[in-house]
DNA sequence: AACCGTGGCAGT
DNA sequence: CTGCCACGGTTG
């Protein structure tokens, strides 16, 4: 469709409101996808053109002009207009407030005096010099997996299951390569979690495909280097395209084929804006342009793995570690029951004692920054909390303060309590910088290295620690998350793995998943060399059945009683759920108005259930209130013909802030 | 969401 | 009488 002798277009507006019409000038070209300026009361915002008409319904007065077509930048396709909308309506938005933040920022704002000097710096691409690496034979279990990709015709969701170290990264890198072959001008989406944490993904891409420009997308790059990957794969000069969550929704010519990498990673779900889960809207999209759609993963999330074993997605397998010489590792899981107060238990620091004596590695992982989670007094039990947020500090010993992990404060350690007046409060629990301490202290000749977010400060330096590892010039390194990911350390022969009680207990549906993929994904670094690698977990619940899954490495049997687990609870995948949200002053405020929103729901089928308002779990984040309401529904179409007309009848009130977030990962 | 206009109230 | 702020309604 394109504008034929209509009079008014519908320009959608990152505003709570659908598009609104406006009149289009004599003479003024204009199609469907334009970018355009228009104004709206005294601003003038940049909008989206998603239709035109010859009448409106708005009063003749009010209507005004489209200022300016921004048509040095070609329309936005119809395949992006629809994937937009799709979204708007899935996860309760405007359709302006989910197309305009798709836009990179350059192209969001009303163009300035010296945009189209910028806009040549956007349009100038830059292609770093890589030498290609052809990287090796597939075996046969990638070859067929390929084989399968490959013959499918229009959309198809895979989900490849493949252990660590069983070269997933083979097959994509196959598929994204037979798709730009066969077609001069096919573009792939390659999707990571986090792009900082695999830098040598980024790199096998580029090595890979020197023929081609690789770009990237994500939080890090400055505005003008997301605004030129941005319109480079727009206008079809790059065909492959490297991003976190935010590359789901780039513009492409010809999009042909979408990898998932590392599917189940929780970075995936936006946590704000829109709040979509890059991963679902992937698959969406590939359903859109009737395209195949490769999830990966060691530990697909239950949601996946369940539509496999559905039949809704394919499912490939990798069973056979292809890294030369790499086996899987011995998982022992050490009871600390009877050891109160110990940090490392006797057979982990002989375990440790042996690695360093035979010039081995060590990883001591614990998913915790900081040096204590608070600090507290034993005398009247105050605890150190944070004054903008309901959550304790944590100590962070170097630098002297007490931290808030949500909101980032910082304070000043009190001499004494504030409340007694003891001067001897004491730093409760375990975090990185403790753990650093104590082992320190254990094996005082060791070098030790501490790798966190507060350790390393940007990408050079946490490659630089990456190097430093691989060169051999650590011999224990403690650190968090960040040294579970996607690294083949190949000296390390033992990994320790400390306080994963606290998420067996959270009360969290998803903790559990979370857990046994970190602590499959950091026994993973173990053993990847010649060496052959043990790991040891250390809890106080040794029996629980996620340590004899693990023990098995069977991601299958946790998957079968996770999965049984979520049926019999009626928990996601087997309901679909939405949550309204609150934020206000006071609690009673924001509860207050979920009790009136819910007393405006319409009537539900059987299906639905609407339950009763609570305060989330931190319920108070930067200095305001936070309340929730769960929705639940057998049947996601219900859920969402329930919403559209809820979302109608809640009336606004002064002071509140609501929205839906819909598929909430953490309730 | 961001802006404007209204109206209440404090300060001159 | 002026100026400031808070609130509520509107934006095409």
């Amino acid at each position: 469709m394109s504008f034929n002798g209509d009079l008014f277009a519908q320009v959608a507006l990152d505003l709570p409101l659908g598009p609104l019409d406006y009149r289009i000038a004599e003479g003024m070209e204009l199609v469907l996808g334009d970018r355009v300026l228009v104004p709206l009361g005294s601003r003038k915002l940049v909008g989206v053109v998603t239709g035109f008409s010859r009448t409106s319904g708005v009063e003749e007065k009010k209507l005004r002009k489209i200022t300016k077509v921004l048509a040095d930048v070609a329309p936005l396709p119809e395949e992006w207009l629809r994937l937009t909308e799709f979204a708007a309506r899935y996860y309760m938005r405007s359709w302006g407030q989910a197309a305009v933040a798709a836009l990179p920022p350059f192209f969001r704002k009303a163009p300035g005096v010296r945009y189209a000097s910028w806009l040549k710096k956007v349009r100038e691409v830059k292609a770093p010099g890589v030498k290609r690496v052809e990287s090796p034979e597939l075996n046969e279990e990638q070859q067929s997996a390929l084989a399968e990709i490959g013959a499918a015709r229009g959309f198809a969701p895979f989900l490849l299951f493949g252990v660590t170290g069983s070269g997933k990264t083979e097959v994509y890198l196959n598929a994204m390569s037979r798709v730009l072959e066969n077609d001069r001008q096919a573009q792939v989406l390659f999707l990571v979690p986090e792009i900082n944490l695999t830098p040598q993904l980024e790199r096998r891409v580029r090595e890979r495909f020197t023929d081609q420009t690789v770009v990237t997308m994500h939080s890090e790059l400055s505005d003008l280097e997301r605004a030129r990957s941005w319109l480079a794969v727009h206008e079809g000069r790059s065909r492959v395209i490297v991003g976190t969550r935010m590359a789901v929704f780039a513009s492409f010519r010809k999009l042909r084929l979408i990898i998932v990498d590392e599917e189940h990673d929780p970075s995936y779900k936006a946590g704000d804006g829109l709040r979509h889960s890059a991963r679902d809207l992937a698959v969406k999209r590939a359903q859109l342009n009737a395209c195949p759609c490769v999830l990966g993963s060691a530990t697909p999330s239950l949601e996946s793995w369940n539509a496999a074993q559905r039949g809704a997605y394919r499912l490939l397998r990798l069973t056979h570690r292809a890294v030369q010489g790499a086996s899987l590792p011995q998982l022992s899981v050490l009871d600390m029951r009877a050891r109160r107060g110990e940090v490392l238990a006797l057979e982990a620091r002989e375990a440790v004692d042996a690695a360093i004596a035979r010039g081995e590695q060590v990883l001591v992982f614990i998913n915790r920054r900081g040096y204590a989670p608070t600090v507290s007094c034993p005398m009247c039990g105050w605890v150190s909390r944070c004054g903008h947020c309901s959550t304790f500090t944590v100590f962070h010993k170097a630098e002297k303060r007490l931290v808030c992990h949500h909101c980032g404060s910082s304070y000043g350690v009190p001499e004494r309590c504030p409340c007694c007046g003891n001067p001897e409060i004491t730093a409760v629990g375990l975090g990185t910088e403790r753990i650093e301490e104590q082992i320190a202290a254990i094996w005082p000749d060791a070098r030790v290295l501490r790798l966190d977010r507060d350790s390393v400060k940007g990408k050079g330096q946490t490659e630089e620690a990456f190097a430093k590892i691989h060169r051999g010039e650590a011999d224990i390194i403690v650190g968090t998350q960040m040294i579970a990911k996607g690294h083949d350390f190949k000296r390390v022969s033992l990994v320790l793995v400390l306080n994963v009680d606290a998420q067996l207990v959270n009360p969290d549906i998803r903790a559990e998943e979370r857990l046994f993929s970190t602590m499959l994904q950091v026994a993973g670094r173990a053993g990847r060399g010649e060496i052959p690698g043990s790991v040891f977990v250390q809890s106080r619940f040794p029996e629980h059945p996620i340590f004899s899954e693990l023990r098995a490495q069977s991601y299958e049997q946790f998957a079968q009683r996770a999965l049984a687990d979520r049926r019999e609870s009626f928990s996601p995948p087997f309901v679909h759920q939405a949550m309204l949200r609150a934020q206000a002053e006071t609690l009673d405020r924001a509860l207050g108005f979920l009790e009136r929103a819910k007393q405006a729901a319409p009537r539900g089928g059987d299906g639905i259930t609407v339950y009763d308002p609570v305060p989330m779990s931190v319920m108070r984040l930067m200095d305001e209130e936070r309340a929730q309401l769960l929705v639940e529904a057998q049947n996601r179409g219900e859920l969402h013909r329930f919403l559209e007309q809820w979302c109608a009848r809640i009336a606004p009130e002064p002071g509140i802030h609501w929205f839906f977030e819909v598929d909430p990962s953490d309730l």
